[in-house]
DNA sequence: TATTAATTATACTGTATAGTGTAATTAACA
DNA sequence: TGTTAATTACACTATACAGTATAATTAATA
């Protein structure tokens, strides 16, 4: 019997969240102002202020609200079935995919600049996630028992492998105004290339 | 006979530009101001504005000089006498250089910002300074002359090397306190032998 | 329809900031 | 020592912003 009278407050929340997702990512923290998110949200300020207390507390908010959102990885288990090129791809388009679409690509330069801005930020709020490489590893060893991947050090070999990726694809889209997949793709290829040379099981 | 009489004004000039340095690289841009940049380098506001314009043009002429002190790069040409590691770990080592010290890797960590906020601006400032792997590329061009070297894309061949140091070393770097010089070592190492398994001519 | 919680409009406080105006002061030079 | 350009202290304008107070309004529920 405590709920007496409540009248929807989730859409005006979510026109808020949206909101301001919008203007600090355009606008980033600081160039962000309340008025700016209570008015892309068609919404008093007042209102901004009775749903998130502080500027800091809503943008905390949108921060873990868009990393929860990226961290919906699809699990890719090892499948000796397929060639190991074609899984190695798998786990490379899951990062290309982060920076593929503008609003990715947008998000992506957001979130290196938080994190880069304060690292112990960085630090609390990438914890609550599993970096996507202990899936990689995980991988590399079930590469390595049936006889695939031939490694010494498999931390160091995942390291590699998502240097290559974020060092050649990654790091220069986010200077660039987008990847052309097309052109990509050749660079992609060579990077398996240059991770087999060394890890692949051939010889 | 312009001249009649004239203080020495680099003193206090200098004096705010290394302020300006300071407190631009520890709070960024926006929560930098013309107050404490004045007060940092024992100066009066108005000598700030009397010396420079505006807070953008001081920020303009900070991230020039800091850009100018970055490239000073020492030429590394290829070499038949040492061996292909010794040059490559020299490459490297240019790159290693720029986070290597807190203060550079504070530098890193700013100029990175600055750029991500604003791409135009990037693409304007940099285009002044030759792009490092220009001098990577006409190694291995004389390196492939050699016999040493074997590949068919330079261009894609450079990428990669940059990939390797740049998402294996650089990148992490900028996330965490600095490099640790002994953990490095093992890493690059292993760059290296990424790189010439599929690039150097051994077979 | 009456009730009531959510929302709005509006005005406000307090603070910070970029940039300016100006008269007084300082320090180098002749 | 007198001249003069550089510098300072200080007051000031205009603007923007975080956050609050409150009375009026809206809209869902009972």
């Amino acid at each position: 019997m405590n709920k007496i009278k409540e009248r929807d407050k989730s859409k005006k929340k979510d026109a808020i969240l949206k909101g301001a997702e919008d203007i600090f990512i355009s606008l980033g923290y600081e160039l962000a102002s309340m008025d700016k998110i209570a008015e892309k949200a068609g919404v008093s300020k007042r209102t901004v202020y009775n749903h998130f207390g502080s500027k800091e507390k809503l943008f905390e908010v949108i921060v873990d609200e868009l990393l929860a959102e990226r961290q919906t990885l699809k699990t890719i288990k090892y499948d000796s079935d397929k060639t190991l090129e074609e899984q190695l791809i798998a786990f490379a388009e899951s990062e290309i995919f982060l920076i593929d679409s503008p609003r990715r690509l947008e998000l992506s330069r957001f979130l290196t600049i938080t994190f880069l801005k304060d690292l112990e930020y960085q630090r609390k709020t990438v914890s609550k996630y599993p970096p996507i490489y202990n899936m990689f590893i995980e991988w590399l060893k079930e590469a390595q028992i049936d006889g695939k991947i031939k490694s010494d050090n498999i931390i160091i070999t995942a390291r590699v492998f998502y240097a290559l990726v974020i060092g050649a694809i990654t790091w220069p889209a986010l200077f660039t105004d987008g990847i052309d997949k097309q052109a990509v793709k050749p660079i992609l290829d060579e990077m398996i290339v240059v991770f087999l040379a060394r890890y692949g099981n051939i010889c």
